[in-house]
DNA sequence: ATTATTTTGGGGAGTAGTGGGGAAAAGTGG
DNA sequence: CCACTTTTCCCCACTACTCCCCAAAATAAT
């Protein structure tokens, strides 16, 4: 599982480090092959290669000749790049998603469980101001019963 | 599997680059083979020949006597041709399909799991907009449970 | 302080995307 | 059956980007 926060920059051949202390965590089944996708929010979402697979069974299940389904299933497939970390554990992030997370030098790194995700530190800040309740209220909740 | 979205352009020989990242999950299969059909919205669907196999099987089990069957394994089968990559993996599409994607000069190529399509980037925003859900309502009901 | 590891930077070879010439094949009309 | 036109396909070429490699700088560990 992915833990932590960092702060690390963005190349201007557009490439990201993976920090070590995640890198750690990626399944050698990936084979050091990260998918790169949209984040829910406006962030970049990275997926050790084996975890991002679990995602498209679960796709493969839906019926692609209904309508509904088969938006979904673009609209994830959509941004979804799979690409291999060079020899320094670095992956090319596509210029549509670093535009889409308004990333520009700086980025933040935060390990979320079984993914990744790369944002505009300035963007995660106003993310988190934007939410009325407090981390404790949030924990009271989403724990309850736990 | 095939992921993405990669903007390229149709030449005016009527040929399409397939992207080199989707090539890669072309089966050795299909011989390099890939079978060109009307997709089921204002598109262009590309299957490799392996896959196309697969679903012509499915079409076998149909019932060609009943009126509705019939009509759909027409459909689908009148406009599937196939055809086999040039040697800079380009494949030429029908006049008739481009015309009915409404095609001009830029194409949006998008991988979606078993299949690729090929769209005009300006008919697949309209697509996209006719949605009421957003990317995050979609996610969240698709992904639910995992 | 020295060594090892990690992050960042950049050169250069190879690959990918695009365009187009011309031979072969297929279609059309007499 | 043959000439002529159109389409398809094989090839070569140019440009830009991607990826592999080497290396400096920064951080962490011994």
């Amino acid at each position: 599982m992915f833990r932590g926060q960092y702060t690390y920059s963005i190349d201007n051949k557009s490439r990201i480090s993976i920090p070590a202390k995640l890198r750690r965590h990626i399944s050698p089944d990936s084979n050091d092959t990260i998918v790169i996708t949209k984040g829910t929010n406006k962030c970049i979402d990275l997926y050790p290669l084996d975890e991002w697979n679990k995602i498209e069974e679960k796709l493969l299940n839906l019926n692609s000749f209904k309508p509904d389904d088969a938006r979904f299933i673009r609209m994830i497939s959509q941004f979804a790049t799979e690409d291999k970390m060079d020899s320094q554990s670095r992956i090319l992030i596509p210029q549509t998603l670093i535009d889409y997370a308004g990333i520009q030098k700086e980025v933040l790194i935060l390990g979320v469980l079984k993914k990744i995700e790369v944002w505009n530190p300035k963007t995660y800040e106003d993310y988190l101001n934007e939410s009325e309740e407090t981390y404790e209220e949030i924990a009271a909740r989403v724990m309850a019963g736990g």
